[in-house]
RNA sequence: GGAGCUGUGGUGUAGUGGCCUAACAUGCCUGCCUGUCACGCAGGAGAUCGCGGGUUCGAAUCCCGUCAGCUCCGCCA
């Protein structure tokens, strides 16, 4: 068996002569019944390998059986090509190898889609074969992206004294949060282990343990339904720190991506990044991740219209809600169609509707229009800059309902119009979340962030007048629009933990249950200390310009959490289940019947 | 849990009630061709139109259900 000396797309002219054994897939190939070309692809590049009776012997009629995909082994020499040969869409096309021998080291079925970049397949396709869309120069370049993301992670961790420790995989199901996958225990029955939704505890531990900067390329599971940028296994890389203050752990991740992009992508950006408040991210961009690469900045308008004769507005108003408006400059063009889809885009985030209106030779048009004051008017248009050709719109409702409305529109209409700079990275702080928000179904109160983040100092005595205005010590980083990361100065004295479990609703008991070791090692010098986790997956989609987390990962789940290349989930045998002392309930049985089982007769049979 | 979009030879699409005995491109197979690189030329095979039911004289096309993929809402401390 001929092995490769030699990388199919590095071949230079400077080794013109030179004799070389190259490994590949065939990628493609031109028959011209006495002359054989075939393109030879390895996961650095193409090469073009040519077959001639003038120099091939034999081996032009192994070549000739060659087809797509099959794994070829070739000795031959490197030569200059005549330059009226030249192919200037490939990085080797001014050379080629003159073919002497020929192996082929595999053959191949037609492979179900072409394996190229820029084809449009059908994902459930892709993913069935995920190991044929590997091969594509797209999919390996995102990777060794990934690769390298990585490395430049640990390198600059490893370089600030960052230890690397590794959590357990089988751990202790918590509640709050999202779901668990649960892995059921043979050896206890009825008891169960559950994956890490992120090594949360284990990491505080560790500093409690006295390594004061940990770090963890850390796979994390949650059972909650997928997005484009949401899968249920995920890696994070999990940072954390004793003896830093908040600002001080800020600088050195803001280093860290300056790093990240600079050896990644090449890109520079300037520190400090932008830090905004939870209150300032909501009102002005209605959204706690905002996309900062454009303007189109939300405005409160409720004292203005708060006793106008729109009675949405004044009612709302009146009843604690918010006013918002958006300036969408430039499209009072809007068709009769895209103002009546407001409406529907509105219902999508649990408005009511959009109000809104035009601008047109200086004529304000819209239903509402006729209801304002000529003061409310002038106020309006200088509050939100109004000119001729604008489109305003409003959202009245509850803080949150408007801001997620309006918010929203901000990103429709800052991409409709073209406003974003896609070339950009553009990170910020969000800084001071609320500690606590309050749970209408559970009416209690839940963490915002975790039970173990900590409240500003100042803000401690509110936990007994008034805990939805406690300011937790938490903090997001966004990119472009994306929470790449989020973390916290954590709780470090027990007494605070305490107060912060009985806001939450626990008592001592479930407390001590769910949480009783790490309260007792509270009590054994815990030092304060504070970390983040960045979302790696998330990143190296950002730094790849994709919009959709299964592009960055080798093996991703579908939409509904499955593996398409593995069929996982699937039914398991009578036997197995015994074993873990688990029995299925009649729903579990009748679904699997529909999902037809592994052991059934037929998938016996075939 | 909910909503929307999509599903037609291997692949990507066209076809939106009879003109469909389902079209086009590409891929695949055979033959020809000694400089192509989206090779070319000639010929050929390949689709019960995701699945089930219904409406109709007639369904790829309309209706209901179902499955799968994608996107979004809920959910994701």
């Amino acid at each position: 068996m001929m092995l490769k000396n030699q990388d199919c797309g590095t071949i230079t002219k400077q080794q013109v002569g030179e004799t070389v054994i190259l490994n590949g897939w065939v990628q493609g190939w031109r028959d011209f019944g006495g002359i054989l070309f075939i393109d030879l692809r390895d996961r650095t590049g193409i090469v073009q390998i040519v077959f001639n009776p003038a120099f091939s012997g034999q081996a032009l009629d192994i070549g000739n059986r060659a087809r797509n995909e099959f794994v070829l082994a070739v000795k031959g020499k490197i030569v200059q090509r005549d330059a009226e040969t030249f192919n200037p869409n490939l990085p080797t096309g001014e050379l080629e190898v003159q073919v002497h021998e020929v192996e082929i080291l595999n053959a191949a079925k037609t492979p179900p889609f072409p394996i190229e970049d820029g084809v449009e397949v059908d994902e459930a396709l892709r993913l069935k074969y995920r190991y044929l869309d590997l091969r594509r120069p797209e999919m390996q370049k995102t990777l060794r992206l990934r690769s390298k993301a990585t490395k430049v992670f640990r390198d600059f961790l490893d370089d600030s004294g960052f230890i690397e420790v590794e959590t357990p995989i089988l751990t202790k199901s918590t509640p709050e949060g999202a779901r668990d996958y649960l892995v059921p225990s043979r050896v206890h029955p009825g008891e169960f282990f559950a994956l890490p939704q992120s090594p949360q505890l284990f990491k505080q531990l560790l500093m409690i343990g006295g390594l004061e900067r940990y770090f963890q390329v850390a796979r994390c599971f949650r059972d909650e339904d997928l997005r484009a940028d949401r899968q249920p296994e995920f890696t994070q890389v999990d940072i954390e720190t004793s003896f830093l203050s908040r600002d001080h752990l800020l600088e050195m991740m803001e280093e860290l991506m300056v790093k990240l992009l600079h050896e990644t992508v090449g890109v520079d950006i300037p520190t400090p990044f932008q830090r905004l408040t939870y209150h300032d991210a909501v009102h002005k961009y209605g959204s706690d991740k905002p996309d900062l690469r454009f303007g189109l900045e939300i405005e409160d308008v409720t004292d203005i219209v708060k006793n106008s004769d729109v009675k949405v507005f004044a009612s709302i108003a009146a009843s604690g809600g918010v006013v918002k408006a958006l300036n969408a400059k430039g499209c009072a063009s809007w068709s009769r169609k895209e103002l009546d889809d407001l409406q529907p885009f509105a219902s999508r985030y649990g408005g009511k509707g959009i109000a809104w209106i035009t601008v047109k030779e200086g004529e304000w048009r819209g239903p509402i229009v006729k209801f304002f004051k000529p003061e409310e008017i002038e106020a309006l248009t200088a509050k939100l800059g109004v000119e001729e050709g604008d489109l305003l719109c409003f959202s009245a409702d509850k803080l949150k309902t408007a801001a997620d409305v309006m918010g929203n529109l901000r990103l429709k209409i800052g991409r409709d119009l073209g406003l974003i700079d896609n070339s950009a990275f553009k990170f910020l702080w969000v800084v001071d979340f609320p500690l606590l928000g309050w749970d209408e179904d559970g009416k209690r109160w839940v963490a915002e962030h975790h039970p173990f983040t900590r409240p500003r100092d100042e803000d401690l005595p509110l936990f007994d007048s008034d805990p939805g205005a406690i300011r937790a010590q938490a903090y997001d980083i966004v990119l472009n629009g994306y929470e790449v990361g989020g973390g916290s100065m954590r709780i470090y004295r027990r007494e605070v933990q305490e107060q912060m479990f009985r806001a939450l609703g626990f008592s001592p008991e479930e407390a001590k249950d769910k949480f009783g070791f790490f309260l007792d090692a509270f009590e054994y010098g815990t030092p304060p200390h504070g970390g983040i986790a960045f979302g790696l997956d998330r990143l190296v989609m950002l730094l790849a310009g994709r919009t959709n987390l299964r592009e960055t990962i080798a093996f991703p789940k579908t939409a509904s959490a499955t593996d398409l290349l593995t069929d996982a989930p699937s039914p398991v045998g009578e036997r197995q289940l015994d074993e873990l002392h688990i029995r299925l309930s009649a729903k579990g049985i009748a679904a699997q019947n529909i999902q037809g089982a592994p052991a059934s007769e037929s998938a016996v049979q075939s």
